[in-house]
DNA sequence: ATGCGATCTGTAGCCACTACAGATGCAAGG
DNA sequence: CCTTGCATCTGTAGTGGCTACAGATCGCAT
């Protein structure tokens, strides 16, 4: 049984080029509390070992899918402690999934409504613009 | 030619109640520039006129169309410079469309992905979950 | 004159990082 | 063993776009 990842280790810079997540994010994480507390080498370098490494890349993931430090933290909390339900974490789920379309149906709005002010436009070298028009106008 | 609406200004309550926009916001945005510094009253407190007012609307409403606020500096000098050109603005427009656009299409992403992985998931009241399985695999 | 809501200034907090400065650690080459 | 030079350390401050106070003052109606 050879000790092949878990030999000694993983440095900070180590973290960041597998993980993608920035040094100085890593640091940030454990300052809140999201990453624990690694050991250190003598001199006070950060040594992870393969469950931080873990428990980073679920971070990375879970920021990607768009979730907040709070819900990963209950994420986590569920992940880690073995008293969570499966049923918990789709709740969570389906919250966030609700608050993501809710933002794409507003910036569909958006959408609209600037692709509707740029058609109405000369593009011309004139001082006389439609689009500020729309944004002087008193509502 | 009666004085009616710029008789005396208007306080900063009453802007906000017509614009729709935060009296600390308000204030935030005379701090940062990009409102005048308006007139005072003999006590100190603000008064602004129309054309402040017309200011603010623009301001709010080109927030509500997801315009930065460096964005809306530029949008501003344009439109109280008569140098500027509506070409010029078009491009401001077009180049913020996309990167709605570009919101849009990554916040679909992850809503494909977070509708994929709750279907998965059984719900059940058990401690074993595909939708933390996934989030913990090793990429 | 008084009461009370509106407004004042100034500062600190929010989120999720990012960017330094200045001091060390560590590993490889001479 | 010593130097070199990159990696890492701590601590603090800045970002955007507000929001939330505290404690003082204003202004208007009674």
């Amino acid at each position: 049984m050879a000790k092949i990842t878990d030999s000694r280790g993983y440095a900070i810079g180590e973290m960041s080029k597998l993980t993608g997540v920035n040094i100085e994010t890593i640091r940030y994480y454990e300052r809140i509390g999201l990453m624990p507390h690694p050991d250190r080498t003598a001199g006070g370098n950060r040594q992870y070992n393969q469950s931080q490494l873990k428990q980073l890349f679920f971070i990375k993931r879970a920021r990607e899918l768009g979730f907040s430090i709070r819900e990963i933290r209950a994420l986590l909390a569920m992940a880690l402690d073995s008293g969570f339900t499966c049923s918990e974490v789709h709740g969570m789920t389906i919250e966030h999934l609700a608050s993501v379309q809710e933002k794409i149906t507003s910036l569909q709005r958006l959408e609209q409504a600037l692709t509707r002010m740029a058609a109405e436009c000369s593009r011309g070298d004139v001082p006389d613009c439609p689009i500020l028009d729309t944004l002087f106008e008193l509502a």
